[in-house]
RNA sequence: GGGAGCAUAGCUCAGCUGGUUUAGAGCAUCUGCCUUACAAGCAGAGGGUCCGCGGUUCGAACCCGUGUGCUCCCA
């Protein structure tokens, strides 16, 4: 078989997903062995795969595709939120593009056309994930808004409801005009805007020509001014305390208030106050039972309560209002002014505050266990650091709005009658139930069905129980044998919206906490260090990456630079990096397919005196050493390090010495025994990287020979216990391999320049177990043993030997002595320093007994060293 | 304004319980190699005020305080 020069990704990977898929290898059923369960955070159903959704689902891969190779049962559930303002914005822009309004529609059209597009553009990234090798259990593809999924969400409202949890109250929030919606904070995005600062004047009552001067950045709000506020300790309105201004244009009274709200140095001092438009002034207006005067329309335009301007938008009247307050004699002076404003993260308008009738969960009741079973470590956050954040938040919890002026989503289950009376309950046969029961005037056809729907974040907190029907269809087997479930991998910017909500879903609905660990993922920024969204449109296009590099090189590039909770600088060197890795593993495979065609038999001779032996010997320890390193690693979460744990295994360990070590010289065969053994181990090392490259590593295992079984299920074998004595034999090769191409280089001596090596060691045995792969790796002619020095060679110290590099070139003695000069002065210093540790009493009172052993064994050493380089710069004279 | 986090090589980051030959990796750079698996490669090298200052300690990149800079969350 030819095999190509370089490793081609596209054709391979297609091929092993689909018989991946053909032989169930993704499905789970509960049986007797240990679950390990992972529900995937649920995409919007609008979503496109972009850098975030790659990390977390390569992060999620690698740990399931881990656990079903430990012999678990791993179960990961694939599945997509509704998205509610997204999804009904895309179908509103969908409609626009056919001539439709939305209020043409009734809202069964709407949805009918919703479903459409859900159905034909919804969950492409389900099929992304394919793309990316995801093991994901297809047949439990789930969506909130399924038939007893949606019955759960209306299940859990009625059920707060029923409790107290759940009321409906005026309460002052973000509204974007443009979508007519309340927004939660989190959905509000401040930026930095140049606004202008205007400052108005006030005309005092009771006094003739007397103003008192205000600043704002919203003049067109003073329609709905209902008091002035300024700083008690502030001496330029303390004789204002109780007087009364009037409200420019329409001239109606209103108070002076002090209260230390009020910065003093800020603008004037003096705060004009708008409690129905400002979420501070709104609590000043509470504080001070101030009127609350709504001066907009739900659309950003002026409401009847406005008295001018009525009709027109909010930023056309800002234009207006400011010739007419200057004619009127109220404007001061325009000042330029930088400030932070709140946009909609959804449709990037200006978000106003506004009161609004909405329905809330009260937090406080429901958020105890799940700040105390993070606290307390019964479910474990990775990093740690976010138990802060965490805790911080839910100690100052706030209700949670979970009402939208939508209609895609779960609909409300609250019925109104003409008169605002209003009921909760499932159906409107059962509020019609209620309503009886409170002797309502009204008959079955008058009452109403609230408009709205839900936040979707009211249904995706349901998530870890539902998607197994925990909820409608309590304690069935499924729910039973996956929850809770093991590892949440997810960003941590939703770790309040999404991670404590499921946390409090989890224990007041199943009793029981939904996951054990939490993985949070680092946010992937762009090389300007600009978070990577779908907003910016900065993240790259993820299939056009897989194409280019394949899917293995892509997860290998995200991964190698992202520990757990780090952001991650996303630069495409990585997923070069993933590239050339995939390659080398192919040129190594290239290199065992060339010798299994020249194997000989012939037996590999006894120890000590086999460099075969040796090489065979320290891989294995040094394989069972990292394998036990790797799966360390993984139990802390620590991927990034146990990918590079393993490259450098694969790349430096393996490639780099090893084969090297056990390659045959020019056109010879190779051992048989050797070539098997090898054989075993690069499978072995397959094994151990397929959780990162599935798709490479599976490929190279049928390669390798003819194989019933796949290495995607293939189960690892128990952690061997490895010999310290055998790495370190292993490791002192290397450093001397290393030494004396360094010394050869130095010296200007070109690779092919032979040389005679010296060595003079009390531990000759030991050296002639590994002359042979001595004399390949540094292309040596003769190897002989001494007691004394050799003149005119170069000297290399290691450790307590000597090796005197004898060749033809002429060398230059000059360089030769200062580099002598140098490593000796560095030597000195060294030696000096840990004299003066050794020399302190209080060191050796106070330090262990192993650290004081350390430093002695250290200066020895360094004595040693010094003498040599002493010896050899005298041999050099 | 309130809270959290971060600062280590040119870049991106490790460095776990304070002591492991006076700090490690990858990328980038430099030198030498088209050596028969691999130039998408091989061999080697250089590169550090561990952000500043103060403290605790026999000993600090690591612990404490403080200053500076950056990032995020909340208002």
């Amino acid at each position: 078989m030819e095999l190509s020069k370089h490793y081609i990704p596209n054709e391979v990977e297609a091929r092993w997903y689909e018989h991946w898929l053909s032989k169930g290898y993704f499905t789970s059923k509960p049986d007797d062995r240990e679950a390990y369960t992972v529900v995937i955070p649920p995409p919007n159903v609008t979503g496109v795969l972009h850098m975030g959704h790659c990390l977390n689902n390569s992060i999620q891969d690698i740990l399931v595709r881990r656990a079903r190779m430990q012999g678990k049962n791993a179960c990961w559930v694939p599945g997509t939120d509704h998205a509610s303002i997204a999804t009904e914005a895309k179908v509103v822009a969908m409609l626009r593009e056919r001539g439709i309004t939305k209020s043409s529609l009734s809202r069964d059209e709407f949805l009918g056309y919703a479903w459409e597009w859900k159905e034909k553009y919804g969950g492409i990234i389900l099929q992304q994930l394919k793309k990316m090798g995801c093991s994901l259990d297809w047949d439990r593809t789930s969506f909130t808004m399924d038939p007893d999924y949606y019955q759960s969400v209306i299940k859990v409202f009625i059920d707060l409801f029923q409790k107290g949890h759940i009321y409906r109250g005026k309460r002052m929030i973000n509204w974007d005009v443009k979508a007519k919606t309340a927004l939660s904070d989190e959905e509000v995005i401040y930026k930095e805007v140049q606004s202008k600062l205007y400052y108005l004047q006030y005309r005092l009552a009771d006094a003739e020509n007397e103003y008192i001067t205000i600043a704002t950045v919203r003049p067109e709000t003073i329609l709905g001014d209902a008091a002035i506020c300024v700083n008690p300790a502030d001496e330029r309105y303390k004789h204002l305390h109780g007087k009364f201004a009037y409200v420019p244009l329409i001239n109606r009274k209103i108070p002076i208030i002090p209260d230390d709200y009020v910065t003093l140095d800020f603008g004037t001092g003096a705060l004009k106050v708008t409690p129905a438009h400002d979420m501070n002034d709104y609590q000043l207006g509470q504080k001070y039972h101030l009127e609350i005067i709504d001066t907009m329309n739900d659309d950003g335009t002026m409401s009847e309560a406005a008295q001018l301007f009525i009709g027109e938008d909010r930023f056309e009247v800002r234009k207006k209002i400011i010739p007419l307050l200057e004619s009127a004699g109220n404007l001061v002076k325009i000042e330029e002014y930088t400030n932070q404003i709140g946009f909609s993260e959804r449709t990037d308008v200006i978000v106003e505050p506004r009161l609004s009738l909405q329905w809330w969960v009260s937090m406080q009741s429901i958020s105890a266990p799940a700040l105390k079973a993070v606290m307390d470590d019964e479910i474990h956050f990775h990093p740690a650091k976010f138990k802060n954040l965490y805790r911080h938040w839910m100690e100052n919890i706030k209700d949670w709005c979970i009402s939208r002026q939508l209609w895609w989503g779960h609909r409300i289950p609250a019925w109104y009658t003409p008169d605002g009376a209003f009921v909760v309950a499932a159906s409107k046969e059962e509020a019609w139930e209620e309503f009886k029961k409170q002797n309502t005037r009204f008959s079955i056809t008058d009452i109403r069905q609230d408009d709205d729907c839900l936040d979707t974040w009211f249904s995706s907190w349901l998530w870890p129980f539902e998607v197994f029907k925990g909820l409608s269809n309590p304690g069935n087997a499924e729910v039973n044998y996956y929850y809770p479930t093991n590892t949440l991998v997810t960003a941590p910017e939703i770790i309040f919206f999404w991670v404590a909500r499921m946390i409090m879903a989890g224990y007041e609905y199943m009793g029981k906490k939904p996951f054990k660990d939490v993985y949070f993922t680092g946010i992937v920024r762009d090389k300007q260090g600009k978070k990577m969204s779908k907003s910016l449109g900065n993240s790259p296009d993820l299939l056009g990456l897989i194409d280019q590099y394949g899917a293995d090189a892509v997860r290998f590039g995200i991964m190698i630079a992202s520990p757990a909770g780090n952001d991650i600088l996303f630069d495409e060197s990585a997923l070069e990096q993933g590239r050339n890795f995939n390659n080398k593993l192919w040129n190594a495979l290239k290199l065992l397919k060339m010798w299994e065609a020249r194997q000989s038999t012939e037996a590999i001779p006894e120890l000590p005196n086999s460099d075969h032996e040796f090489a065979l010997n320290w891989f294995e320890n040094r394989l069972n050493q990292v394998k036990a390193e790797v799966d360390s690693m993984m139990n802390q979460f620590r991927l990034s390090e146990a990918l590079k744990t393993i490259y450098s295994l694969i790349w430096d360990d393996f490639c780099s010495w090893y084969l090297e070590w056990v390659k045959p010289g020019f056109e010879q065969p190779v051992n048989q025994a050797v070539y098997e053994r090898t054989v075993v181990y690069f499978e072995e090392l397959m094994q151990l990287l397929h959780p990162f490259m599935p798709f490479i590593t599976e490929e190279i295992y049928h390669l390798l020979g003819d194989k019933k079984d796949d290495l995607c299920v293939k189960q690892s074998a128990p952690l061997k216990n490895y010999s310290k004595e055998i790495l370190d034999a292993g490791e002192l090769l290397k450093k001397i391999i290393s030494a004396l191409r360094d010394a050869r280089n130095k010296n200007q001596l070109k690779p092919k320049d032979p040389i005679k090596l010296h060595i003079e060691t009390d531990r000759v045995s030991e050296y002639t177990a590994i002359e042979n792969i001595l004399a390949k790796q540094v292309n040596i002619e003769s190897i002989q043993y001494t007691t004394q020095t050799v003149p005119n060679c170069i000297v290399v110290a290691l450790e307590k030997d000597k090796f005197f590099i004898e060749t033809e070139q002429k060398l230059d003695a000059e360089t030769l002595q200062a580099e002598l000069q140098k490593d000796l002065l560095h030597q000195v210093k060294f030696l000096e320093s840990v004299q003066k540790k050794l020399n302190n009493e209080r060191f050796i009172q106070n330090a262990k007994p192993e650290v004081i052993e350390l430093e002695r064994k250290k200066m020895a050493d360094a004595e040693a060293r010094i003498s040599t380089i002493q010896e050899s710069l005298a041999n050099l004279n």
